[in-house]
DNA sequence: GCAGGTTGTCGAAGCGCTTCGCCGCGTCCG
DNA sequence: CGGACGCGGCGAAGCGCTTCGACAACCTGC
């Protein structure tokens, strides 16, 4: 070694150290040559794939801690045909409900974790070649495709790729398909059935903007066959209706709905969005909540919580789905079953802005 | 080939085929040997390197088309000492501007593509020990830092490791780092500039939540810095305030304010959230807007546009911030050149939330 | 007509890791 | 007491790619 290379006592704050070799590299090959074992020893220590003695293992981790050791990811991924990474597959584009999409995304990073995993993220609009890329160059182990709509172009090429796949929402074919998602269907009628019980006749579902219902996305689409179906087996009258974002295009609606049926009562809104402009716009039209008009969400929780009144609502639960979604991935990516369809039951959260119909 | 061994009439739906050969595999040696070259000729005409006869390199190309060859990740990896992927470290937690970091991440990922890269998604909540593995194990060439504190404990470390990185938005010291960001400071000047223009002489700043500012978030203090600058500078008297979400929060915070300073004409709101609460709790308090109050929002266009009245603002240009921080990242990865602080001019876009004083 | 460049292509040596086969032990059993 | 076996460890063969040096073949210009 040459003489004092480890230590200056130079200007430098931080960065300094770095042993002898260049920039990174702390290989596979320098943990065993610490430990005095053969690098294929470290290797079966890390992955636990055979027995190595008590002793011999726990000096291979120490050496792999002095060291500050990591294995590199391509090296291993190459040799082990395992990235541990998945694709998480996201929409980029308008009329998408931007936090739940976020906490997806989180959920799934943090779940993924755990499972030694990590996540690429990638945007859907670089279409087909964008997934066929992904798969072929086997960066990643699974894709988690998010936002899936009933006819959805990248259904058809997911099955060809042949890769590990969970969705997260339901195409109109989900055959040979993994899905998971909140029943949405269960949840309209859920939200029905709340208001229903407290006696209101005539209700309304302000659902998503009209592009999204266009798109044939499932959620949507599901949601307001929920809410029509719990309606006519109820005998209440429901009226359905997309709504744009924003306070003008919600008042706009609002007024609308009211002139029409005067007796409108209960209100299930499905944006997130469209729910604090509800609530502020009621009032100025001569509609208190929940005194003459008993308002449920489907939202998450913070919207609800924040609302004013506090809202009565059906969360999407995103933390569940995207656990549920990673781990049955990784169930894939493992050669193990899994259930086809995976449906999230609803839970209804009763708050301050619905009442008994008077 | 095997005959009939590409289609099955078996009741398997999917997952069936998998034609010849292993799993995925269509290496560079099959595109070689399908075009008649050596390896290295093939990876030459893919990163031309070298150069490479017309005739030989169209022939390649074709035969790449036709075996639908995309490099693996992990050798081209291994071997290059380059991972084309770069991390995007995004914070997880409350009181962050959801669906501003969601536009950042996307206008992220997309540049990203267009010079041949994949984004990681890394939560910082894995803390430093995140940040090292993903380094160590060489899965990224460069690190994209989002919502950095004023003392963020990334940046030390950050530091040390070495590795090409850019931050959006500023630490305290921000020595040795490349950072780019909207120009807060300037932002908030901005915005008191146009009240008092107007004629306003009593403002307020209704910023983020508290426990953004205690967090040391550095958008939140510049934005305040910037406010009161401009408002010592210009006369005008300035009154700053944390402001937490929810219809309920906004409300109490506005009747506070209005009690105190009832001569209050002028209304800064860094705050999405908040932006639809405040248009719609001031005509409740007998303030109309722009009439009796004028209100400036420093958020997404696509919130100042849904408002109503639509919101003047100066909108976070996430996009551009997006792609500035992509070809920063790139360039300080192939060795060149960056200046330390990239400042973004805010733009102010007059509508119809402010009107002269009366 | 030949030294000295180009230009285009090839072969081979790794990159750092996993995994397979092998082997020297100590144990157990017949 | 010898063969079978399990345990713990080793060495080496790749995984698919990039890159370096070599080397034919073809120009130049004197």
């Amino acid at each position: 070694m040459p003489a004092g290379s480890g230590e200056r006592a130079g200007p430098r704050p931080a960065t300094a150290v770095r042993p002898v070799k260049s920039p990174d590299l702390v290989t596979i090959a320098d943990v065993a040559r610490h430990a005095g074992v053969a690098v294929s020893t470290v290797s079966y220590v890390l992955s636990g794939k055979r027995a190595i003695s008590e002793v011999t293992r726990t000096r291979v981790r120490a050496s792999i801690r002095v060291l500050g050791y990591h294995p590199n990811a391509g090296a291993r991924a190459l040799a082990s045909r395992r990235a541990n990474v998945v694709a998480l597959v996201l929409p980029l584009r308008s009329g998408m409900q931007v936090p739940v999409v976020m906490q997806f995304a989180m959920a799934v990073v943090t779940t993924a974790r755990t499972v030694d995993h990590d996540v690429l993220l990638v945007t859907s609009d670089e279409g087909p070649a964008g997934l066929s890329r992904i798969a072929a160059s086997a960066m990643v182990d699974g894709v988690l495709l998010m936002d899936v709509e009933m006819h959805d172009s990248r259904v058809p090429l997911l099955r060809e790729l042949g890769r590990p796949s969970v969705l997260i929402g339901f195409p109109a074919d989900a055959t040979g398909l993994t899905c998971v998602d909140l029943d949405f269907h269960r949840a309209g009628q859920v939200c029905v059935e709340h208001l229903a019980g407290l006696g209101h006749r005539r209700i309304a579902l302000l659902g998503a903007p009209a592009a999204v219902y266009d798109r044939g996305t499932g959620f949507a689409h599901r949601t307001r066959a929920g809410v029509v179906d719990a309606a006519a087996r109820l005998g209440v009258d429901a009226v359905v209706r997309p709504c744009e974002e924003g306070t003008a295009a919600v008042r706009r609606e609002l007024v609308e709905l009211l002139e029409r049926w005067p007796d409108l009562s209960g209100l299930v809104v499905q944006n997130e969005a469209a729910v604090g402009p509800v609530l502020a716009t009621l009032p100025t039209l001569g509609r208190r909540v929940p005194e003459d008009v008993s308002v449920v969400g489907i939202c998450p929780d913070q919207f609800a919580e924040q609302a004013s009144p506090r809202l009565t609502s059906v969360p999407v639960p995103a933390e569940e789905v995207g656990q549920q979604a990673v781990s049955l991935l990784m169930r894939k990516v493992h050669g193990e079953p899994v259930p086809d369809a995976t449906l999230l039951e609803p839970r209804l959260t009763v708050r301050d802005s619905t009442a008994p119909h008077r």
